[in-house]
DNA sequence: ACTTTATCCGACAATATTAGTCGGATATGC
DNA sequence: GCATATCCGACTAATATTGTCGGATAAAGT
């Protein structure tokens, strides 16, 4: 159905909460699932997750919690789902080199062209473009 | 991960097909499922549900099968592939109100931004873009 | 008329992907 | 030391996609 998956979306909504807040001031995993009643040990791996690749500060103990870290200007949002959900890409063709269809297939070309523009909408778009 | 189904791959690749007959000359589903391994059956719905909508024109009985019947130039891309795959969105929450977030979401209107410029690029593409 | 081959269609089963859960680790302020 | 936070992998559940089956209707050839 061509969509996002969900933690798309909640790292998102987890991002936009966290720009609502002082540059300091640190959210929890806790208290941002509960905002916004989304599962807790789902939304604490894509914290994780934005963690490891610096979109985020972690601070661990008690009274931790995440904060900003990026630039969201600077962050392209190709990458940015790609870092959350894997690679970008309208079939899994171009991917693994093994689709049956792979030698007879005759939309290959055409369906790359299609990806390019797909692609191209996220490139020309950063996470500053969304939580902006 | 943001990717059409396969429905929609085998759509494109029996209209390719298609379209390398003379216009009067029928394919029938069996014909284009061998030439390029699709599962039969996967690929006659799917050229049944093409058919209903009037993409293609079916026969019946034996000698019978598909030709084109629609200007690919006249298909736009946006309702070609929700014919197929239904609605064409980034997440559901735009679909469906059940949304356990849709009160407190803070993402609602950059989401349906993304999704404009998504549909926009599948808008401004023709059946025939692709299959040319 | 009967057989063969084709589209047609709904219901079903298998598979893959996504979403969510659990158990236990490490870090740190009090 | 205790409470509370991040951290992480492995697991289960839910959902969506993909593929299958059984039986119907249509029409050409015999
Ligand atoms: S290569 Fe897989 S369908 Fe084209
Ligand atoms: S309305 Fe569902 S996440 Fe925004």
């Amino acid at each position: 159905m061509l969509k996002l998956t969900r933690k798309v979306e909640y790292a998102l909504i987890a991002l936009r909460h966290l720009q609502g807040k002082k540059r300091s001031q640190l959210s929890s995993t806790k208290e941002i699932a509960e905002a916004y009643h989304i599962p807790v040990e789902l939304l604490a791996k894509t914290l994780q997750l934005m963690a490891r690749n610096e979109i985020i500060d972690a601070v661990q103990g008690p009274l931790g919690g995440y904060r900003i870290k990026a630039d969201f200007h600077e962050i392209n949002m190709t990458d940015f789902i790609e870092m959350i959900e894997g690679p970008l890409g309208l079939t899994d063709c171009h991917f693994d080199t093994e689709c049956v269809q792979a030698n007879t297939c005759n939309i290959k070309k055409p369906i790359n062209k299609v990806n390019k523009s797909i692609r191209a909408v996220f490139n020309n778009m950063t996470l500053a473009d969304i939580t902006g």
